[in-house]
DNA sequence: TTGAAAGCGCTAACAA
DNA sequence: TTGTTAGCGCTTTCAA
């Protein structure tokens, strides 16, 4: 910068004046510098800039995995708007591991971020909740249910599962495996309350065996799904109770030689390319993760306006989109044979 | 960092000693720091540090969309390296824009990084090839065909269109519909030259309206097969061209209720679940790109050390995966029948 | 081994 | 409107 002075024959002050654009500064000056700056090449640093002004107009984001698409529908819906809101965004997948986790809170501490939007692999190990608790810039809970002064947006897995259970049963399905994350994170609890809310809503009771807390990647739905349809007394419905499950679900499926739906219905977790042109067609819980998004990013830009309001709460109703991959059951409960739908 | 050090009853340069892990600081003196860092909860200022340092330990990297899986594991692969060898990686996605991608050479010259893994959305276009010459740290180019000294990994695209195209020749296929990107871009090109390359070794001509270049993602893969599929003389089978064309190509068929591959033969440009799983499996081209991208933060690195050692240049071979698409054409060229394969 | 002090590139307060 | 200068938080030289 300070050849860019030097060049333009004014002070350095004046050369920064014209980097930031500020008004007072005449024309000739100004044109002066410009032309310095063009032909030096010269771009300002931004590390420079961040420590000067004590802010890095920065904020982070943590998500499982940026490579789920819904998630980086979700991610790419809150970039759009930090970018307007002069924001820049550093995006970062924890893999549900917790010393990653803590590892990107470092970082983001480091990087002196000015807000953050996250998951998180433990809602509640205290390590995690104390890292949260120590940062000095307003955090976002994404679909966790934690305490602490966090702003939350979750979806409504609970309403999810149940709409898609109720569908089930009254397709004649009792034996409904859901398989879903650890409970000690919401998603897997809200979508084991919904399934037990369904079954209650009938007076029906819940086999604790088709109640499966392993996990959420598809790895973990192929080996679920595998061994439940292994018994003698397999399920004759399976929901996939994770965004990304679906494609270990269908690969367990597959390597059984049975036939969904006539064997076997399927719901799925999040729409994708895989639900909609599978054969058939995936059934699938949907919700519209650019809205979400958006709806983070305007909640945490508000945050970062008003640090003292209340901390505030949304939840996202998803929807069930039924396709061709879950069959009415014709005969009773231990069913040996099951017919098609329509 | 003056409260910790004032805390801990030293100098501030001790205190920075032993945050940087400086070997000649006494243990007495370590401790005292290192509990008042904790007591404080201070975390250095990265941007400072970058300043003082002159160097900010960041790589960028450029795709054209990271929600791509394969790319995703590409830039996962890349980004073990690196941050193994002490580099952040900063993450972004072009969306295949010009502006967008000038935006954030801008953005990582401004940040300092020290070396760029990227794409481009052209290799002719002369503000990117400028704004890439104008860059002060090295750049690895990847799948692209550029002037300028940089390293260069490519995919061998030629080479495995052209055992597409030799595999559907061998079956009877005569025409072989290609849908892929522009050809100011290497991996069309490439494509489109294995393409003819296969038709030559054979003696066979090409019908240039089989070609086609309108561009790489699901939305053009669904228009450029449904418009192919709807004329009279269509192709019996089709190749998509591009990482991530398969679901557009799939959703065209199954608008146009013809059955693959009975009616139409089908080979996707890169592997995926929707390839593994779709009724039938998709025959598929395929490459490690774990590897590659591990290839990639190797090359760079050892460049960041090596500044003006020859450029290099590397090509990894697609495989053909031979599933369930690809069917026999009994009947010649201008068929109206076609029978199963096996 | 330690503390004092210079200075990285920049912005902003101040005086002119 | 401009130039001068202090200083952001840190590292590193230098002298002790």
């Amino acid at each position: 910068m300070r050849d860019v002075a030097k060049q333009a024959n004014v002070s350095i002050g004046t050369a920064s004046r014209v980097i930031n654009g500020a008004p007072n500064v005449e024309a000739a000056y100004r044109t002066r510098v410009l032309a310095a700056i063009k032909t030096l090449g010269f771009v300002p640093n931004r590390a420079a800039q961040e420590v000067r002004k004590g802010r890095s107009r920065e904020i982070g984001i943590i998500v499982r995995d940026i490579t789920t698409p819904v998630l980086a529908s979700f991610v790419r819906a809150a970039q759009d708007l930090f970018e307007e809101a002069g924001y820049g965004l550093l995006i970062c997948s924890s893999d549900n591991r917790k010393d990653r986790e803590l590892e990107l809170l470092r970082r983001f501490r480091q990087r002196r971020i000015e807000g953050l939007i996250t998951t998180t692999s433990s809602e509640v190990d205290t390590d995690l909740a104390q890292a949260r608790n120590d940062l000095d810039f307003p955090v976002l809970m994404f679909d966790r249910e934690v305490d602490g002064a966090h702003d939350i947006v979750q979806v409504d897995h609970a309403s999810g599962v149940n709409q898609a259970v109720t569908y089930l049963l009254s397709l004649g399905h009792r034996r409904i495996l859901l398989s879903t994350g650890p409970l000690n994170i919401y998603p897997a609890r809200a979508r084991v309350e919904g399934y037990k809310r369904a079954f209650a809503a009938q007076r029906l009771d819940v086999d604790p065996a088709l109640v499966r807390t392993a996990g959420f990647d598809a790895a973990t739905g192929f080996r679920e799904t595998a061994v439940a349809l292994e018994r003698a007394n397999r399920p004759s419905a399976i929901i996939a109770g994770g965004i990304d499950m679906l494609p270990g679900v269908l690969k367990a499926i597959r390597a059984t030689h049975l036939h969904v739906p006539r064997d076997i219905s399927v719901i799925g977790g999040a729409d994708s390319d895989l639900a909609l042109l599978a054969e058939p067609a995936i059934s699938v819980l949907r919700w519209n993760f650019t809205e979400i998004g958006a709806t983070c990013a305007r909640m945490l830009l508000e945050r970062i306006e008003a640090a003292d309001t209340e901390p505030r709460r949304l939840a996202f109703a998803p929807e069930l989109v039924v396709r061709d991959s879950c069959a009415a059951v014709v005969i009773a409960p231990a069913q040996k044979r099951e017919s098609r739908q329509k």
